[in-house]
RNA sequence: GGAAAGGUGGCCGAGAGGCCGAAGGCGCUGGUUUGCUAAACCAGUAACUGGGGUAACCUGGUUCGAGGGUUCGAAUCCCUCCCUUUCCGCCA
């Protein structure tokens, strides 16, 4: 056993209170996303009506229990044997407390653990449909480069040129792994860093987080405990998460507080690498660098009230496009169906590059509202105009993943001898490099 | 990793078994005064959760790092854990 997962009691992942009340509307929201989703609501309702019932006695008893404590307090100076008396009565009371606090206590711990499994309904707008097949195209930008002769996948350009290493890399350390050399490496390290000064001019605040994090952290965020088998941890008593992605530090920042108004929406970004089992992916891309152990991204966060989460979104999904066209990538955003969103998302849009060598669209971003269902986990609220505290809503998205805008630059601006062109955007970056040609390794070993 | 000192409201900080959700201060909010600002003065200022009310609001319970124990009763005593700070060691 790992403990408890929160040491303050309950943390409901759903609004309990909005299930109590619409058990009916909860379920058939949940229901677009499969029965199972649905049928985890079933013990809750029961149990969340014991727990009710408890507590109501237990205020009762709590009541009792105080005047009767204040009561021998006062006998003790006056009366010895009637504040004897008085201290009996008050031992039954406190038993009777400790019995019902027992059980609410298994009540809760009951009710937390089911409902980590619930994930978030759907925005009604969200296409009804069981996977990628059933996304909606919304957006398309650019068009797909003419080549007068046959692309090729950029695993044999990457190879041919001798920048993408995977046979040394399976050496290291097994399947999904890579090495890159010379202008690939600069170019990774070139990508991030423009992607990063883009995000911080149009306003997020660049973060450096951790890069391991606590069970807690990653309960917050959804990732656990339903995903255990698709993370990386370390041993231990108390094992640490390799992060999948910064959304997990950047979004549970803020756990257990209440920020001001005036900070908001909150915009943060981070480079960081992203550490992935990819358990149940067996024999999927198993070329290339689509699908790997470990990959960079650039993410962005952003913490908004409920009213503007909507617009934030959208800008979102904006804000990662805008690096694609600066770099004059081909690409569409697909809004998922029900069946292809992740566990925490209430909407996703997901951004696709054209891949010439692959013939295909490809995932280079997920940008998701996760609304309140991520907040509520990690306690993260604001005060309002009359000073209440309020769940934020919390947005997450890749702004893009940084190996995999490096395979659309090898597969989009290859040339029929095999050299990439480099955009013109990212040439600063590369020391003005503007071709990734074979050879460049002044001390290193070509193969 | 070793040693020591600590963790109390938005912040600082007192409290050392019942009269303590907690003195005092800062900050914040409202008010009085004031040519304006500042100052002064008065008042109010935690969260969670249950119930009542259209609502302003009224009302019960919980919370002094976390968990457990002692006790009729714990911020206060005992145990375990976590975290912070300082010093030493080790390192990038």
């Amino acid at each position: 056993m790992l403990g408890p997962l929160f040491p303050r009691g309950v943390r409901p992942m759903l609004d309990l209170k909005a299930v109590v009340q619409d058990p009916e509307g909860f379920e058939r929201r949940l229901a677009r996303r499969g029965p199972e989703a649905a049928a985890l609501l079933q013990p809750v309702k029961t149990l969340a009506a014991e727990r009710r019932a408890l507590n109501v006695a237990l205020e009762e008893l709590k009541k009792r229990q105080s005047e009767a404590n204040a009561r021998v307090g006062q006998l003790m100076r006056t009366d010895k044997a009637a504040g004897e008396k008085a201290r009996g009565e008050a031992r039954a009371l406190g038993d009777e407390v400790k019995e019902k606090e027992r059980r609410l206590g298994e009540v809760e711990g009951e009710i937390e653990k089911l409902l980590l499994f619930v994930p978030n309904p759907p925005q009604d707008a969200v296409p009804d449909g069981r996977d990628e097949k059933d996304n909606r195209e919304v957006t398309r930008w650019g068009a797909a480069p003419r080549f007068d002769f046959a692309p090729r996948p950029h695993w044999e350009l990457g190879e041919a040129l001798g920048v993408l290493e995977w046979q040394q890399a399976a050496k290291l350390s097994g399947s999904r792994f890579t090495i890159y050399k010379g202008a690939a490496a600069r170019l990774e390290r070139a990508i991030a860093a423009f992607f990063l000064d883009v995000h911080t001019s149009r306003g997020y605040t660049e973060i450096l987080p951790p890069y391991l994090v606590s069970r807690e952290t990653m309960t917050g965020t959804g990732q656990l405990p339903k995903f255990e088998e698709d993370a990386f941890r370390t041993t231990g008593e108390d094992p640490l998460y390799l992060i999948p992605t910064a959304e997990v530090p950047l979004t549970n920042m803020h756990r257990d507080e209440i920020l001001e108004a005036r900070h908001l929406p909150v915009h943060y970004c981070a480079w960081t690498p992203c550490f992935r089992a990819e358990a149940g992916a067996a024999g999927k891309d198993t070329r290339g660098l689509i699908r790997q152990h470990q990959f960079h991204k650039v993410e962005l966060v952003k913490l908004a009230r409920p009213e503007e989460s909507e617009a934030e979104h959208q800008r979102m999904v904006d804000d990662a496009c805008e690096v694609l066209r600066r770099l004059g990538l081909h690409h569409r955003v697909v809004l998922l169906c029900t069946g292809d969103m992740g566990f925490a998302s209430a909407k996703t849009y997901d951004i696709e590059v054209w891949m010439p060598g692959q013939e295909t669209f490809r995932e280079i971003s997920s940008v998701s509202n996760c609304e309140d269902f991520q907040a509520r986990r990690i306690r993260v609220r604001y005060r309002d105009e009359k000073g209440k505290p309020r769940l934020l809503h919390t947005l997450n998205g890749s702004g893009v993943a940084v190996g995999r805008t490096v395979v659309a630059i090898f597969e989009n601006f290859q040339e029929a001898n095999g050299t990439i062109r480099i955009p013109p955007a990212l040439q600063p970056y590369m020391g003005g490099l503007a071709r990734i040609e074979k050879g460049d390794f002044p001390r290193g070993v070509e193969r």
